[in-house]
RNA sequence: GGCCUCAUCGUCUAACGGUUAGGACACGGCCUUUUCAAGGCUGUAAUCGGAGUUCGAUUCUCCGUGAGGUCACCA
């Protein structure tokens, strides 16, 4: 029999990635084993439904690039609970219950309870190995809010059972309503699929990710410029390990070779948005004309919005600086918004005091100034880039000290304690700009 | 509280009875064409506790302890 998994999420809330991993999980293993994934919206609870919440399901999907063999919405099958519902209480496995409603004691209901037979519930997790219940505290649990109106339990083991899930890969979290579910399942006499339960995914305080306490909505980190390969990688590697424990780099394709259930963990695992970073990096520098057209993009808008003109050749001389220098897109930002490159696009302040190498003490940084400014005259504009620029002056620099005339030029350019070294500074600004900033220096 | 589950560096994890307990993130140090960044090298850091089983336990068993999940006419 070919495996068919599901992924069952509700449209109460924003994309969390608990449900992104476990989303993951069922999809490696669907195509590990080349089966078949199910995407199944449960919407049962017209209350709480929201399309922007159905919307953002599709959306978050769409964007860490997994795709479903089937997709519906769950209650397009409401007939067939109805009808599945009636068998039971037509066969005396369940029957209507008339009491009052749990939330207004004053209005009538008559929902619809299983006659639970009372047993033992032994059922074997994959990754758990036997967890057995008593099911009798659940006493004869109530199926559906009223004969047409079926609940969670009911309805997932409706349609897993018509879908032929073979496998349910869920969080750990639903470990205690399995035996639940298995007896509605022995009620309507379908077969018991593979259970597999995922540890879950913690907060730093080590309880369970909430969308009150912790940041969990994935269109956040997706609007902080993280990328759906980071995402992936750094998620699939919460709660999983191929075995060698030394690997850390995985597409999406090489995680389906590697996956197997057996590698699945025990314990609940950290959500460390640090690591998650540094994942985002190691995939932000294979990115070529895309990275640049996304980073000018920010720039431009940041930039702009701190009143400094545009210029786009300038800009793209920028984005290999700022390639070094982020994890995230929104390290762009940050760094704009703090005036770090403001100084490539118009005159920095400079503070004389400033202007002498911390380390030296000979008084000459003027002297090396004029210097430098000579050399850098003698250069064609059309050769002034950063290696011509250092060839230029390198002798000198380490025939006086490289701090010594090395310091005072960068900071005459850049007016900062820290930025790029002068030669690429200078190289970006251009040789009118450069040499008008050491006259400037100079004359302070 | 009942039931269920879990337990290796701060975090993610490797080691399926024998290792100087390995790797990654973070952190510290050093190096690299001043500073910053990036990169390279390197350091600090862990088997929850107690009994067993065994020649030998991170690994198997039991008991503690701790942590988490779940106890709806939500999903």
């Amino acid at each position: 029999m070919s495996v068919r998994v599901r992924i069952a999420p509700s449209p109460t809330g924003y994309f969390h990635f608990g449900l992104a991993r476990t989303a993951l999980y069922n999809y490696l293993f669907a195509k590990k084993e080349g089966g078949a994934i199910i995407l199944r919206v449960e919407d049962t609870d017209k209350k709480r439904n929201s399309p922007e919440f159905l919307q953002d399901i599709y959306d978050s999907f769409n964007w860490l690039g997994l795709s479903f063999d089937e997709k519906y919405v769950q209650s397009e099958h409401l007939e067939r609970h109805k009808e599945l519902l009636r068998k039971l209480v037509a066969e005396d496995k369940a029957y209507i219950s008339k009491e009052v409603a749990k939330d207004d004691s004053v209005r009538e209901v008559e929902v619809v309870r299983l006659r639970n037979p009372g047993r033992s519930i032994t059922f074997n997790d994959v990754i758990r190995g036997d967890i057995t219940f008593d099911t009798t505290e659940l006493k004869d649990f109530v199926i559906a809010r009223s004969i047409d109106d079926p609940l969670y339990h009911f309805a997932v083991v409706v349609d897993d059972g018509d879908a032929q899930i073979t496998h349910i890969i869920r969080g750990e979290d639903h470990i205690s309503n399995t035996p639940r579910q298995i007896l509605i399942q022995e009620a309507l006499g379908y077969p018991r699929p593979v259970y597999a339960h995922l540890p879950l995914i913690l907060a730093p305080d080590r309880t369970k990710m909430s969308k009150r306490k912790h940041q969990t909505a994935l269109k956040d980190f997706r609007a902080k410029g993280y990328l759906p390969e980071a995402m992936i990688n750094f998620i699939a590697l919460l709660g999983w390990s191929e075995g060698a424990g030394d690997r850390e780099l995985y597409t999406l394709p090489e995680l389906i070779e590697a996956f197997s259930l057996e590698g699945i963990h025990k314990a609940g695992a950290v959500f460390n948005e640090e690591k998650l970073r540094w994942y985002n990096r190691q995939y932000l520098v294979l990115k070529g004309e895309e990275f640049t057209m996304d980073v000018l993009n920010i720039m431009k808008t940041e930039l702009e919005g701190r009143g400094i003109l545009w210029d786009d050749g300038k800009a793209r001389l920028l984005v290999p600086i700022i390639r070094e220098r982020i994890s995230i897109y929104d390290d762009v930002r940050a760094l704009v918004q703090d005036g770090e490159f403001d100084y490539f696009f118009s005159e920095p302040s400079v503070d004389a005091a400033k202007i002498p190498d911390r380390k030296s003490t000979s008084g000459m940084a003027k002297e090396h100034l004029t210097f430098v400014a000579q050399a850098l005259e003698k250069i064609p504009d059309d050769a002034y880039d950063a290696a011509t620029l250092k060839d230029a002056l390198w002798d000198y620099a380490e025939e006086k000290g490289r701090g010594a005339v090395l310091w005072p030029l960068r900071y005459a350019l850049s007016g900062r304690d820290k930025s790029p070294d002068p030669f690429t500074i200078a190289a970006i600004i251009g040789k009118d700009e450069t040499l008008k900033r050491i006259r400037a220096a100079s004359e302070q």
